[in-house]
DNA sequence: TCGCCTTTGAAGACG
DNA sequence: CGTCTTCAAAGGCGA
């Protein structure tokens, strides 16, 4: 079954043929160019780094075997030896050299389809795509998987067609829904837009969901509201699809996670329902994009302001309303805004959809990573899918955390923009509560965690299972190794501040992780080991292939890796991808080996 | 139908 | 200033 899902989106990976082509490498190659933007750049090497599409499929092919072992077995050694190998090492090569447009050009098909199945992940669309459509109101609906992966932001932006776009406008959310190709069955997250999506889409997703209906095809009006009517400033880029929300409002700015966010899930900020929004934030991208990758939303976001906006609460995308979700939005739009009587403002406060928070780095390292996951594996349940995602955070090289530390902050910022007066106090009590349980829990968990540590310190390995929900043990994995720890903050707290991805940082960081997590622990403990191995092989050897793997995280090793890789000539490593690729592949095991040894 | 579970990170609350 | 709590996403599962 899994393979269905897997299938179409795998077209890639399983076609084989498809590894190359899949790749929507040549989108991303687009992508690239459209996107120029700076900061995008670095993000685009690293996303291509991380797959491309050959790459990718490839490296998705490992690391779906790669969590599959671990799910299976969650032993320990394995998994972890074998998710840094195989994962990082390759990607990190590959992306680097995959990158190169004129690879893409080459590798692009005309298959409109198979572009965006591609590779699921490739690279990290971050790119460019600004779009961004906030998703911060809840209500998106939508889909289901979420899965949206950065890659296929590149693609949107790419490739998109035009019909595309429409469509997706037209049918906002429906873009998903409408494709129900995509969702079917699987959720397949993977798969995506299909061509349907915008390519932005999925990044938007978030907006989609909002955008629904109504949504006007904001391609071809550009931008007047559905609902309000307004004009909108005449680019969607600017606009935001994302943030919809106030359609009207011209000016949102369009979420920078936009396209992070992937679209089938819900629109981080989602849209007010009726919100408008634009599908298509692709096209706002370019500019917003700019602008907002080098962060300064302002002259978008900072408009918007006015009219919809709200600071308080407004239909925004971010803002979903848990009550009323959808009423809000449209309605309450620019009219709510205006701040009625102070009853009607509580009401509306008290429907008032909420602002959601913004989504930190993992969050979206999850949503984009969560629909590969859940193809690859057979579990479903998002707990155990989640342990698997943390532990994949935890493998990811610092760069590619950067990447979402960046995103996430960005988010922030543009959250905050949107709603300035918002605070994360406003949330609180909206859940339900279960503190002391849950902490009973996670004490307990810690405990056994420090067992685990002992353990491991000791040697040992074990505690894993325990996290684990019982009955998924495959995923495990994450704890495979361990278990242990946690101390995410560490590592965390250096990427994250360090909005400088590349930083080196990571270094620091390093050292961090170690006290933290428990899984960076173990895998310390091990990398250690192997790292020791590793430097020193790895120095001689060169490649750092091999040890990205294992040191990945924890070590240094992101650094070396990307050092390594970057220095060499990066678009002539284009070529040398194709090459490369094979190496890498290779590498990877020799690179255990190494390690091992 | 609702809350739990699970992950990391950010931010608020509290001492 | 440090620690603790809550929420963000997501979807199966249990009550």
């Amino acid at each position: 079954p899994a393979g269905q899902a897997l299938g179409r989106p795998g077209g890639a990976g399983g076609g084989g043929g498809g590894e190359l082509g899949s790749p929507g490498l040549g989108a991303a190659g687009r992508g690239d160019d459209l996107g120029a933007n700076d900061e995008l750049i670095p993000f685009q090497d690293e996303g291509g780094e991380e797959q491309e599409p050959s790459s990718d499929s490839a490296s998705a092919q490992r690391d779906l075997d790669e969590v599959k072992s671990s799910l299976v077995n969650e032993s320990e050694n394995q998994s972890s030896s074998s998710d840094s190998e195989a994962e990082r090492r390759p990607q990190p090569a590959r992306d680097a050299f995959q990158k190169p447009r004129d690879y893409f050009a080459e590798v692009r098909r005309p298959q409109d389809g198979a572009f965006f199945k591609g590779p699921p992940y490739p690279g990290y669309p971050f790119l460019m795509i600004p779009d961004l459509s906030s998703p911060y109101l809840s209500n998106g609906p939508l889909s289901p998987g979420g899965a949206r992966t950065y890659l296929q932001m590149k693609w949107p932006l790419l490739d998109v067609p035009s019909s595309a776009t429409v469509k997706d406008t037209r049918s906002p959310s429906p873009a998903h829904l409408v494709n129900p190709s995509l969702w079917p069955s699987n959720k397949v997250p993977v798969v995506q837009p299909p061509h349907h999506m915008h390519p932005l889409t999925p990044l938007i997703t978030y907006s989609n969901d909002h955008f629904s209906p109504g949504s006007p095809p904001t391609h071809l009006s550009p931008e007047i509201d559905p609902k309000t009517g307004i004009p909108r400033p005449p680019h969607p880029s600017e606009l935001s699809p994302y943030y919809p929300l106030s359609p009207g409002a011209v000016g949102q700015i369009p979420h920078p996670l936009g396209w992070l966010v992937p679209q089938q899930g819900q629109p981080m900020y989602s849209l007010p329902p009726g919100g408008f929004r634009h599908p298509y934030p692709a096209l706002a991208m370019n500019a917003s994009m700019s602008s907002l990758v080098s962060s300064r939303f302002s002259p978008h976001m900072v408009a918007p302001a006015h009219p919809g906006l709200p600071a308080s609460g407004i239909p925004h995308p971010a803002i979903v309303s848990p009550i009323v979700k959808q009423e809000p939005a449209p309605p309450s739009l620019s009219p709510a805004v205006s701040a009625k009587s102070p009853v009607t403002v509580k009401k509306e406060e008290e429907k008032k959809p909420h602002v959601k928070k913004p989504l930190n780095a993992f969050m979206l390292y999850m949503k984009e990573m969560r629909a590969k996951v859940v193809a690859e594996c057979t579990l479903k349940e998002s707990a155990a899918i989640n342990q698997i995602l943390g532990r994949k955070w935890h493998n990811l090289s610092r760069e590619e955390q950067a990447k979402y530390y960046e995103l996430a902050r960005k988010e922030r910022q543009l959250h905050s923009q949107l709603y300035p007066t918002w605070s994360a106090r406003d949330n609180y009590g909206k859940k339900k509560k279960r503190k002391r349980e849950k902490q009973l829990s996670q004490t307990q968990s810690q405990q056994q965690v420090q067992e685990a540590e002992g353990a491991l310190a000791s040697k040992s390995k074990k505690p894993c299972v325990q996290y684990l929900p019982p009955e998924k043990s495959c995923d495990s994995p994450a704890s495979s190794h361990g278990s242990m720890l946690d101390s995410p903050a560490t590592p965390s707290a250096a990427l994250a501040s360090p909005a400088a991805p590349a930083a080196t940082h990571s270094e620091q960081a390093q050292p961090l992780s170690l006290t933290t997590k428990p899984e960076s622990r173990a895998q310390l403990a091990l990398h250690s080991a192997a790292f020791l191995s590793a430097k020193a092989t790895a120095t001689s050897s060169g490649q750092m292939g091999s040890q990205p793997p294992l040191l990945s995280r924890p070590l240094p090793l992101g650094s070396l890796p990307t050092a390594l890789l970057t220095s060499p000539p990066s678009f002539p490593a284009a070529l040398h991808a194709h090459q490369a690729l094979p190496v890498l592949q290779a590498q990877p095991l020799s690179l255990v080996t190494k390690s091992a040894h």
